[in-house]
RNA sequence: GCCUGAGUGGCGAAAUUGGUAGACGCACAGGACUUAAAAUCCUGCGGGAGUCAAAUCCCGUGCCGGUUCAAGUCCGGCCUUAGGCACCA
């Protein structure tokens, strides 16, 4: 019998002590693998770890027995919010805290049996590491990438930090869901917008889900449209207002400003400031969400003043709404009530102007149409030549051109915690921003500080931190007490494993140039918008910054799905349907927990739970470890053709779907071949050596203990993981004849054994002479018969 | 409202990209072994009609059409569902 538990630790520890799969930097033919690192909780390694880690292993368990190099390293995101707020509950220092919770994950990790290689990790929140994010922060500053902006931020309330728009779900805060305020800051941002063309085009080389690269897409949310400049009456002022709708332009009868724009206090007229005044008072008052909400009534006041269009000179009145938002495009808006839905909406409550510009039987039409109304667009068709036509016109004046925008902001990143990285900047009064001196980082975090939070940052209560000398005038300063959004942490860590101990720099070009991009990158969907665009960002950045030559970090992408509870419900405690991992490695043991979660599921869909598999695949790996276990010696060179016809069959499937991230089916076929010599094996007879070999070989990328015991069981020395995998055999995949379909008008109507080499002739004159095939084509004309060679005949009666 | 996935037996899922739908497994049923149970092994297993049993026939990949000798697969239109975006001008 198979006692897991003494051969699984036996087999780990032979792994660790002889250093089995370290990377050897001198082979050629690398892949690098990488898992998303996790968060160093608490709370015991969950199921969704043990998927994201355990089934990715054997593809890179294949990968190393075909040949390959294969990277994979292990590390873990250690700054965040969770140890913080589990200090600020138990008292226990988020540093220690997070030092043992890593301790005891790399044990569990461990457990796994996992390729992984714990020689270069990665922990973010040690000095070593986070000196680097710092460096990562001052040169983005160097090249204009970071700066600081006092703009209306998020703020949860609840977690008392502000949040990137990328964090802002619905309104609400990601982590705790509470509703997230505005507010009027300072903060750090990277400009991340500079790359929004570029990121999204990147998206074309990259070999991701399609899903993946829509949400990214949708997130940059590109909108080509154009400017065009409105006077304003009686001023020598001018706004611009972004359309995509410029054709349109001749419908134009009011302007609307955001309320926050600054324009509105200059262009408003006496009689109108008291209105304009409350209103602003009243939409500062309205949460971002109740703003944006689509079922909200229109609300607006008129400012007093006219603008006056550029194409026809016609004075509109101009109106603030908190309809136009002020950070998208230019924040001031054309209204064209005929031909859009929410001016139309806004001119029939406020009883203004409604010109049509193209026929339609109603309004508001947004489709296409012939011009009316439009001057030189009059009797045109065309969407695209009116607005290259009006485009035209107003570059001539030089009141407008094409332009794109983009929804992508820019990325805030500071945050008023404590367990994070601290930005590197000092403030001096004589000199103002100061970034710290690269010789002078780490910027140590303190270990000291009362962290509970209270809006401020915690870092400004520590005297010790925050006054220094300033590095340019050696007077007094004080630093910058915000520290640096997880995310930041995130979004280089892949550049780091590959030279991970570097103390002169984050990581050598050559290196990083030799091992990156990522081969293959596995993690949750739910970093889309978040980690993943941010990391693309790094990569672009450093890039025109010369440290890397790359334009993309991580080649392929691959989501696993979500493990559901067996209820088909999502697991959590409150529902109580979680599955602990730890009570299957308890029973069955952890080579039968991979391969379960590897054969009940489509990898990228993920399911529900089911104790019935888990026995299945149970039963499964004992048959194939009873076959060895049973085995006597049979030293036989006998080959029997139909079981080297499944072996060879076996190897071409496994390998084709290994590559496609099909475990499970990868699996169903090593389960054909256990059939085969099961059934070999109860007729009495001896299985020889060679097939057995070939099986536990077969299955060591799913189950590396079991099948590292069954290799010493058949007499080899260890490691079976570095024996390369099987080939296969074409000659023996040859058959001599197969069973040819035939149809009549497309059904099946009979089978008839032929050989490989019967030309379509005969196959053909096989098919027609059939006796059942005969019933259904007596007595009426054939009109077609379509042959198929080694497969079918279809033929075509009426 | 817009964008993107996904809908296949009682269940988890496959299908070499247009060529026998349901591989592999679970559950279930029958049988063998056993004093018995468990474990193990063998057989059957989409639905319906038909038959002592078979043969055989009809239907079947969310729905409705289309292309094709042939459609789970391609095209058009819908429905359901998951996720994302949403007064983005």
């Amino acid at each position: 019998m198979y006692d897991f538990k003494v051969i699984e630790k036996k087999w780990r520890d032979y792994w660790k002590e002889n250093d089995t799969y370290k990377f050897d930097n001198e082979k050629a033919d690398k892949i690098y693998q990488l898992e998303m690192f996790s968060y160093p909780s608490g709370a015991k390694l969950h199921i969704g770890h043990w998927y994201n880690y355990s089934v990715p292993d054997a593809w890179a368990r294949y990968k190393r027995m075909t040949g390959h190099n294969v990277f994979h390293p292990m590390g873990f995101d250690a700054f965040g919010l969770p140890a913080e707020n589990y200090a600020i509950k138990t008292g226990i220092h988020p540093k220690d805290s997070t030092e043992k919770n890593i301790e005891t994950m790399v044990g569990q990790i461990n457990a796994i049996g996992g390729t992984f290689d714990w020689n270069n990790d990665v922990i973010t929140c040690r000095p070593e590491y986070y000196k680097w994010t710092q460096w990562m922060f001052l040169q983005l500053y160097k090249h204009g990438l970071a700066y600081k902006k006092e703009a209306p931020v998020n703020f949860c309330p609840s977690c008392n930090t502000v949040l990137a728009n990328e964090q802002v779900v619905a309104g609400e805060c990601e982590r705790c869901g509470t509703t997230v305020l505005r507010k009027n800051l300072s903060q750090w941002f990277f400009k991340i917008t500079d790359y929004a063309e570029e990121l999204l085009n990147g998206l074309e080389t990259i070999d991701w889900p399609e899903k993946t690269k829509n949400l990214q897409r949708n997130w940059i949310g590109k909108s080509v449209g154009a400017t065009v400049t409105f006077d304003i009456k009686d001023t020598d002022k001018t706004f611009d207002v972004f359309t995509t709708r410029v054709d349109t332009l001749y419908g134009c009868t009011y302007c609307v400003l955001a309320p926050e724009h600054p324009l509105v206090d200059e262009i408003v007229s006496a009689d109108c400031k008291e209105a304009v005044d409350k209103y602003k008072t009243e939409t500062a008052k309205i949460s971002e969400i109740d703003r944006t909400s689509t079922v909200k009534e229109k609300t607006g006041v008129f400012t007093g003043a006219y603008a006056v269009n550029p194409i026809n000179g016609k004075e509109v009145p101009i109106w603030i709404s908190d309809y136009v938002l002020a950070s998208y495009g230019t924040g001031c808006v054309m209204a064209v009530p005929a031909h859009d839905e929410r001016d139309f909406e806004f001119a029939t409550k406020f009883g203004l102007d409604i010109i049509p510009v193209i026929e339609s039987e109603d309004l508001p039409y947004i489709g296409d149409g012939k011009y009316i109304n439009s001057e030189v667009l009059n009797g045109l068709a065309n969407r695209e030549e009116a607005k290259d036509k009006v485009v035209e016109l107003l570059k001539e004046k030089g009141k407008g051109d094409k332009t794109t925008t983009y929804k992508l902001r820019d990325w805030l990143v500071s945050r008023q915690r404590y367990w994070g990285a601290p930005i590197p900047i000092i403030y001096c009064d004589k000199c103002g921003v100061v970034p710290v001196p690269e010789k002078d980082l780490p910027v140590e975090l303190p270990y000291d500080v009362e962290f509970t939070p209270d809006g401020s940052s915690p870092l400004a209560k520590s005297e010790e931190f925050v006054h220094c000398n300033c590095p340019k005038c050696g007077g007094k300063a004080v630093r910058e007490c915000d520290t640096l959004d997880t995310f930041v942490c995130s979004s280089w860590y892949y550049l780091r494993y590959p030279d991970a101990f570097n103390a002169e720099k984050p990581f050598s070009k050559e290196i990083v140039d030799k091992m990156l991009p990522v081969d293959i990158y596995i993690g949750g969907v739910e970093h889309a918008c978040m980690h993943l665009l941010y990391a693309r960002f790094f990569t672009k950045a450093l890039r025109d910054m010369g440290y890397l030559s790359f334009d993309e970090p991580f080649k392929k992408l691959v989501h696993q799905g979500m493990i559901l509870g067996p209820d088909g419900e999502k697991m959590s405690k409150s529902k109580g349907n979680t599955i602990s991992p730890d009570d299957y490695i308890e029973k069955y043991g952890s080579d039968v927990l991979r391969a379960y979660l590897m054969f009940a599921f489509n990898y990228i869909e993920g399911g529900p739970w089911n104790e019935e598999g888990v026995k299945a695949i149970d039963r499964f790996l004992a048959r194939a470890y009873r076959l060895v276990e049973e085995y006597n010696g049979n030293e036989s060179e006998d080959r029997y053709q139909d079981i080297d016809y499944t072996l060879n069959n076996t190897i071409k499937n496994v390998r084709i779907d290994i590559e496609k991230f099909q475990m499970n089916t990868s699996i169903a076929r090593i389960m054909e071949y256990v059939n085969i010599l099961t059934k070999y094996n109860s007729t009495g007879r001896e299985i020889p050596k060679y097939y057995l070999e070939q099986l536990t070989i077969l299955l060591a990328p799913f189950v590396p203990h079991i099948t590292e015991e069954m290799w010493k069981m058949l007499g080899h020395e260890p490691s079976v993981h570095n024996m390369p995998y099987p080939e296969f055999d074409e000659s023996k995949l040859v058959i001599t004849s197969y069973e040819m379909v035939i149809q009549v008008n497309g059904k099946v109507r009979a089978k008839e054994n032929m050989n490989i080499k019967s030309t379509k002739e005969e196959m053909q004159e096989v098919a027609l002479k059939n006796e059942h095939v005969q019933k259904f084509i007596s007595g009426k004309k054939i009109i077609n018969v379509v042959v198929i060679p080694g497969k079918l005949v279809n033929v075509v009666v009426k």
